[in-house]
DNA sequence: GGGCAGCGTTCGGATTCCGTATGGGGGACC
DNA sequence: GGTCCCCCATACGGAATCCGAACGCTGCCC
């Protein structure tokens, strides 16, 4: 049973090219040509990932993100050109997992979308954690490495959980910021970081070399780590 | 023999969804479409997790956490979404296990009930600690340091029960309160860190530097010691 | 190479939160 | 009615936490 993929995208030379490259890796593979195409197709096809074009006219790919949200969590890979940064973090904080700016690389898209359909994989518990040594329990609160308990402060915990609870989703500063500090944080990106170190430095293996909390330059931060046991 | 599963929620879409998925899974499932229906499914179904919406008209599902944990243990879990984080936190409060943020993914779902089913498998009911020279057992409610037989009252009694039977798990505020005072004593937490200090002077082997009851600022408290004997 | 933007880390004052002593009030029992 | 015990409201010194500000670093663009 192969992966199904929907590509969304209103430039016919690239959907030509992604479902060539996509057939070729073994994946059923649909094309939508604008938003409103993707939504119906969305229904009838049932894909495990979407490929999605920002920049459509009609319905585009930030209101399709935002249907799709209501009420479906499939993973969204969101495309978008290097001058559309606006838009690329909107997508995401509207619920959009990751993004490529084109141009990219097939072997980088392939990439990225094994990965997404990775994360949505059943695995053993998404509840407990487990890198190097150190040991991360959401229901119990409990964090240790190397046996000892770490104590974590309500914030820095709050931070964790927010960023556990969706591992390798790309979760915007705003997006972070209404999570853990709620409404009228607005966007104050240096409190995040404050605590991104804080958080950092109990729970990484080598907190110099993140390898769980990973930074997004300029867009926000990424929980690396699959669930495990 | 099948694991017994009770679904909570209004809408339509989302209980079709939930059974199919869990049905096809090889669980025992059983709907209820708001909260009184749940309360009655219940006590005939006899489930062994229930999944359980927050937002819905009439009894709510803090209400159906409330009421359920007043006579029943059953793993709660609590779906809910981004925008309700105090009723997620006061679902925790009254003693659900987990939470889920809509929209969710069926495999995320699924291992997060796993969870709760491995969790609530019989447990060893270790009901001795031993640390330092204070010795308690939970089921003879006797507490002795160094031979002698310390004294605890009814309300002493019956905090000490409620952290020493969930050894590793932080346990907030308004989850003890509950537990240990019932319903209206609300957020009193003066009245809480008063036993507690009582509690620590007749349990810890060193009250000025607990090791037992482990305090988590502004969220609650926390039993360390792991069951032994 | 200089300026700039984004990031990580440290420091410390303001604030919130905690532990404990104290005592009033009420119920149980003699 | 008296005594004892327990609950819990209050007060206050001290500890923990938050988060704003400052600084140095890196990578990028002009």
């Amino acid at each position: 049973m192969s992966d199904r993929i929907l590509v969304v995208d209103d430039e016919e030379q690239i959907r030509r090219a992604l479902r060539r490259a996509l057939v070729a890796r073994g994946y059923d593979v649909e094309v939508a040509v604008d938003g409103e195409d993707a939504l119906s197709a969305f229904g009838t096809f049932a894909p495990d990932v979407v490929v999605l074009d920002l920049n459509m006219p009609g319905i585009d790919g930030i209101e399709v993100t935002h249907r799709l949200r209501s009420w479906s969590s499939v993973p969204i890979l969101v495309l978008s050109v290097r001058e559309d940064e606006a838009d690329k973090v909107r997508a995401l904080d509207l619920g959009a997992d990751d993004y490529l700016t084109k141009p990219f690389g097939v072997p980088e898209l392939l990439a990225r979308i094994r990965a997404l359909l990775r994360r949505s994989e059943p695995s053993p518990a998404h509840t407990r954690f487990a890198v190097g040594d150190v040991l991360i329990d959401l229901t119990d609160r409990t964090v240790r490495r190397g046996g000892a308990a770490m104590h974590l402060t309500k914030t820095e915990w709050s931070l964790l959980d927010a960023l556990a609870r969706n591992p390798g989703k790309l979760l915007t500063h705003g997006w972070l910021l209404h999570a853990v500090w709620g409404e009228g944080y607005g966007e104050d990106v240096e409190v995040l970081r404050v605590f991104i170190s804080q958080l950092r430095r109990k729970v990484e293996p080598d907190p110099a070399h993140p390898s769980l909390i990973i930074t997004e330059a300029g867009v926000g931060y990424r929980w690396a780590q699959a669930p495990a046991g």
